[in-house]
Order: structure tokens, then C-alpha cells, then sequence
RNA sequence: GCGCCCAUGGCUCAAUUGGAUAGAGCAACAGAUUUCUAAUCUGUGGGUUGCAGGUUCGAGUCCUGCUGGGCGCGCCA
């Protein structure tokens, strides 16, 4: 039950107007308060203690308040009967949406040819977990991995792999793409190195660069011979994405569509953009003009194509809108990026307006701050490059292996897995998405207080209790103490609280949720023993009938989360 | 220059979107295991919420100014 909503309710039905209900920080004030009167007393100029004693009896009168008393400057705390909240205390059920939206995710977005790093945590955690949070309140979701897999990068590749391999059939004037070509190809660590590479070089090497925009363009033109040559590396990068999902179990992509793809409408998106007069030329360049009259921000144009008459991604974003309006049509297209991103997400919005390609009211940008070093700058390795994910994972699974090993226990690879990423995955949700977060290897490895594998501990030392006992978990009505009363009030939260995490698109809110009903499960755990001689077998059905409530409620936070609780630890 | 964001114990973060005595974790110290997993639990110390005003019954939260920091501002994505 959403114990809240229902008092909530009942409160106002009994009222006859809206008070707003609170649940006070501190609980020894109540369960609930409301600060109705405060709120009435200004409106009416009334003294609140004086309206509050009005309104106080018929809060009284309701037959699930057991006490209700006027506190401070006028609030009217308010404590619900024991044997009502043990009665109704439930497993959260997937509250479907009244009307289920066709929502577009675009999260992710990893590049082509370069292996995933910590600038794509946050995107791939916490996309996932709302995607994971849209589809359980019953909407549906397409997810898109938009993939950086058609600009400049891709031709800065392929003249690295020219320059290594100049003989190679593929820079031939005569290439035949029918040819055998499956003696050329590269693994995926190898592959990974070329686009650094290529960007030092370029850096230095004027020509370089001269050479991969050439190379750029000619792929984008339909080159034979880097088509091919992208045709080979392309899966083979698409794998290793795949599989630093499959390892951070995330949910698969509906969707591995990137700027290529999206490259294929930009010609219809320019007959609308030409049919309603919004390029111009610029220093050889077609741009937009997104600037309104009363933007006192900068608000520079966006650029459709560029004065070398490429595609940018500009155009590539704009023309992705149009294909899924056009093959999706969705309510929605909700786009989570780093949050310096902003501004172009304004100017695309604006484009689409402009364009009517989609309605602005419905595209949404969910910018997250930057994942940053001990020294406030953006996390860097010791070498200064931007940390590999794999590598990342790896600190964290041997940081968990030499735990395993200091304290005697054996755990399987897969345990030890699962604890590494519920490690790594949970410091990434406990913060506000919004909010730069300072990454400190030690305590993502540390495990100890609010941490994902503290969160699997407590569901592991649930389920332990459960699988050993023989007992049938029931419900008896007997008194509970503060301690099961409080695991109770806790979760009948998770309704209000999802409520709350989807609309504000907040999943801290889901991690901290869990780690607070960890907390109020583990001082049950410590102060209510079950499977003993001396308790009472109505106690000890209660206990497990809590116990089973417990666990059920916090499995469905932690697979909002993607966690994988495992069998010991 | 213009614009956006941020400032809370030694450190990392919360604070129900304006509510009551600002809460957790880490670190420090003191305890708890003949008892369902000690990756746990209980307790102690630690705060003028950057500074100065203002709005009101009530401000960490809203407004103004200042100080200090981060980010963005056409041919990278």
C-alpha cells in the first residue's frame, strides 16, 4: 500500500480542502504532519495553534490515526496504529501509467573505435536506471545508442590505418570490394589505440589532419574502399560496447543507431529546412539561426554544414529527431548528456521548433555533471588520459577478490563480479545526476557503509534467513516493536518515492531509498532474531513475514538499479 | 565580456523543492559475536550552511549585492 497517498487521501476527504502532507525529518514528531493550519492561518489571518485545534478532532476521528497532536507553530503531527501499518505494509506493485507514453532514450552514445572510458559512466548507469525506472511505471522505452560512428574521428582511423598499412587493398584506386577480405582485420585492444594515435599525430601534423578530412569526406561520399575498411572495424567496436554492457548489466540497446544512420535523412531534413527559408550561408558554411529577441545568453547558430560542405553533428542530431518522429513517433525524446552540452541541446530544440519537427514541449535534456579527480578536475589516469571503463571495472573486482581473501570467505568469479559492480554502479547513483561528483578509487573500493555491496550484504543476509528457515511466513497480529515498525513505514515508502524519482528524473533518489531501508533492515536484523529457540512461533512468523517483505521491496530497488544480488558473499 | 551551475563538520555527500533540534557515510575514539553472515550493529566528539543585507509565522533552500570556484559561448562531438 502507499500508505501515504492513502492518508493523504483520507485526510483531505475528512478536511474537505488539500492539506499538504509531510513526513517530518525528525520521526519522533509522527509519522506524518501536515501544516494545514499554518497554511490556512495566513490566508484567513487566524492565530494556526487556534485553527489547528479546529481542524485537530476530525484527524483524531479517523480510524487508522491512534494519536494526533498540535505541535510547534502549528503543525498537527500525526501517528498511525501499529496493527493497521502491519496489516497493509505491502510489496511495491508497478504502478502503470493511466495513459503509457512512447518515450525515446538517447543515452550512451559511445564512439566507434575507441574504447569505452569514465566519460560514459554516468550515461550508461544512470540512462539505464531511467530507463529501467520509465519501464516499471508502465510506459514504454526505446532505448538509442547514438553512437559517434560518422565524423571526423572515423577518417582520423582510417588515415592512421593507412599509415600503418599503406599496402593494404583498401587505399588501392583500384579496389574491389568484392574481393577476400577477411585476412584484414585487427582485435579490439589493438583497434582501440589507433584513434588516440591519430589524434596526437594530428596535432602536430598538419598534414595528417589535412589528410583524414580528406579521408572523412570521401567516406561520407561513399568512398568503396573505407567503407569497407569501416565495414570490418565497426562490429568489431560495436562488440566491445556490447560487451562492457553486457559486463555493467545494462540493458541492451534497442537501438545501435548512430550519426551514420542518421546522416542517411539529412537530405530530407534539408528540403524542410529549405522549405521554410531557415539556412543561410555564413563564411561559406549553411547554418540556422536559433536566436530569439529576448535571449540575453549568447545563442550562436547551429551549423547544418560545414564550410568543407561536410555533415556536422549538428545536422546529424537534427536529422535523428526527424527519424524517430518519423519511425517511433513517440510522446517523448529524452536525451541524457553531460551537462556542457546544454547549450546545444537548446539550439537543436529550437531547430526543431523552428523546423516543426517535433514538439519542443516533449524533448528533454537531462545534462549530468562531470565525474572529477581528488583535485576537482575532470578524473584523469596517472598517465593523463581518460580512464578506460574495462580498466576501471578491473580495479574494482580486484579490489573485491583481495576482500574476499582477507576475510577467509570463497567467492565465484561471478560473485565476485556482481560485488565489483554493484560497487562502482551504486557510488555513481547515490549522487544527484545534476551534480559533479568527486571519483575516489579508495572508497569506491572500500565496501563499508553506503556502498552498493553493503546494499547486497543486507539482501543476502536476508535471503539467508529465509532459505534456512522451515517456518511459513504469516502475519499474526501482535505488537511489533520500533524496530519492524519502522522497516514497515519504510517500505510503504517506495511508492511515493518512485512516484517522485520518475517525475523529477532523480535516481539518486532509488539509491538512497535503498541504502536507508538497508540501514532500518539491518537494526531489525540485529535486535529481532527469528530462527531461535526462545521466540515464539507467532513472533517468529511475523518476523519472517517482515523479513520476506523486506527482501521482495528491496530486490525491486535493485534491479531498478541493475544489481545482481548473489547467492553468498 | 555575456550566460548557466556550485559553495553545508577534517573528507565525500543528504536535507521531503519554504518547515520543527541541518542528517548520513568515511576517517577518529569507545563498545557489541555461546545467537539467523562482523562487508553488520550501538555509542561519542565534530556545524555562525562562503560573506553582507532583504522577503515572512519560519530560509541551507527564495530575492539583491559581494567573494571564491566550475562550465559554456559557429566549422570537435
Amino acid at each position: 500500500m502507499n500508505l501515504y497517498k492513502y492518508v493523504s487521501d483520507a485526510i483531505n476527504e475528512k478536511l474537505g480542502f488539500v492539506a499538504n502532507l509531510e513526513t517530518p525529518r525528525n520521526r519522533e514528531f509522527g509519522d506524518f504532519s501536515t501544516n494545514a493550519a499554518m497554511v490556512g492561518a495566513k490566508l484567513a489571518h487566524k492565530n494556526p495553534r487556534e485553527l489547528a485545534a479546529e481542524i485537530l478532532p476530525k484527524i483524531q476521528e479517523l480510524d487508522f490515526v491512534s494519536s494526533a497532536e498540535i505541535a510547534g507553530p502549528g503543525f498537527i503531527n500525526i501517528k498511525i496504529k501499529d496493527d493497521f501499518i502491519l496489516k497493509n505494509a505491502s510489496v511495491p506493485q508497478p504502478q502503470k501509467a493511466t495513459v503509457p507514453l512512447v518515450v525515446d532514450m538517447d543515452y550512451g552514445a559511445y564512439n566507434v573505435a575507441k574504447s569505452l572510458h569514465i566519460g560514459h559512466l554516468r550515461t550508461s548507469i544512470v540512462g539505464d536506471t531511467l530507463n529501467r525506472i520509465f519501464r516499471f511505471m508502465g510506459h514504454k522505452t526505446i532505448s538509442y545508442n547514438h553512437m559517434g560512428d560518422w565524423g571526423r574521428s572515423m577518417g582520423m582511423v582510417i588515415a592512421w590505418i593507412k599509415r600503418i598499412h599503406p599496402d593494404w587493398p583498401f587505399f588501392q584506386d583500384d579496389f574491389d570490394a568484392g574481393m577476400d577480405l577477411s585476412k584484414y582485420t585487427f582485435t579490439a585492444s589493438e583497434l582501440n589505440t589507433f584513434y588516440p594515435q591519430a589524434s596526437a599525430l594530428a596535432r602536430q601534423d598538419e598534414s595528417f589532419m589535412e589528410e583524414a578530412q580528406i579521408i572523412t569526406a570521401g567516406l561520407q561520399r561513399g568512398n568503396k574502399g573505407y567503407n569497407a575498411l569501416y565495414n570490418i572495424f565497426m562490429p568489431i567496436s560495436l562488440k566491445c560496447m556490447h560487451d562492457t554492457i553486457e559486463k555493467l548489466n545494462i540493458l541492451p540497446f534497442d537501438n545501435d543507431l548512430g550519426e551514420k544512420h542518421a546522416a542517411l535523412y539529412v537530405g530530407e531534413v534539408e528540403k524542410i529546412l529549405r522549405a521554410k527559408n531557415l539556412l543561410q550561408q555564413s563564411d561559406g558554411a549553411e547554418i540556422i539561426s536559433v536566436k530569439k529577441d529576448t535571449d540575453t545568453a549568447p545563442m550562436p547558430p547551429m551549423m547544418f554544414y560545414n564550410s568543407r560542405g561536410a555533415t556536422t553533428y549538428d545536422a546529424t542530431d537534427i536529422a535523428a529527431v526527424y527519424y524517430r518522429k518519423l519511425n517511433d513517433n513517440p510522446n517523448k525524446i529524452i536525451y541524457l548528456t553531460d551537462s556542457r552540452q546544454s547549450l546545444h541541446f537548446e539550439q537543436l530544440f529550437r531547430v526543431a521548433e523552428l523546423a516543426g519537427l517535433f514538439d519542443v514541449k516533449n524533448l528533454e535534456h537531462i545534462g549530468y555533471g562531470t565525474i572529477n579527480g581528488a583535485d576537482g578536475k575532470p578524473f584523469k589516469t596517472r598517465s593523463g588520459n581518460a580512464a578506460d571503463l574495462d580498466d576501471i571495472i578491473q580495479v574494482a573486482i580486484d579490489a573485491v577478490r583481495s576482500r574476499v581473501a582477507s576475510n577467509n570467505k570463497q567467492l565465484d568469479n561471478d560473485t565476485i563480479n556482481n560485488i565489483a559492480i554493484a560497487a562502482l554502479k551504486f557510488n555513481d547513483l547515490m549522487h544527484d545526476l545534476r551534480s559533479d561528483y568527486i571519483f575516489d578509487p579508495e572508497s569506491v573500493t572500500s565496501f563499508e557503509g553506503r556502498t552498493g555491496p553493503y546494499v547486497l550484504y543486507t539482501a543476502v543476509r536476508l535471503n539467508s534467513v529465509l532459505n534456512r528457515s522451515t517456518i511459513t511466513p504469516q502475519l499474526n497480529n501482535i505488537e511489533i516493536s520500533v524496530d519492524e515498525r519502522n522497516l514497515l513505514m519504510a517500505i510503504m515508502d517506495f511508492d511515493k518515492m518512485i512516484q517522485s524519482a520518475y517525475e523529477n528524473r532523480a535516481t539518486d533518489m532509488i539509491a538512497n531509498y535503498a541504502y536507508n531501508l538497508c540501514q532500518l533492515i539491518n537494526a531489525f536484523y540485529h535486535t529481532c532474531p527469528i530462527l531461535r529457540d526462545d521466540i515464539d512461533i507467532k513472533t517468529q512468523q511475523n518476523r519472517l513475514y517482515i523479513t520476506k517483505l523486506a527482501r521482495d521491496t528491496l530486490v525491486v530497488a535493485t534491479d531498478l538499479m541493475g544489481l545482481k544480488i548473489p547467492a553468498k558473499m
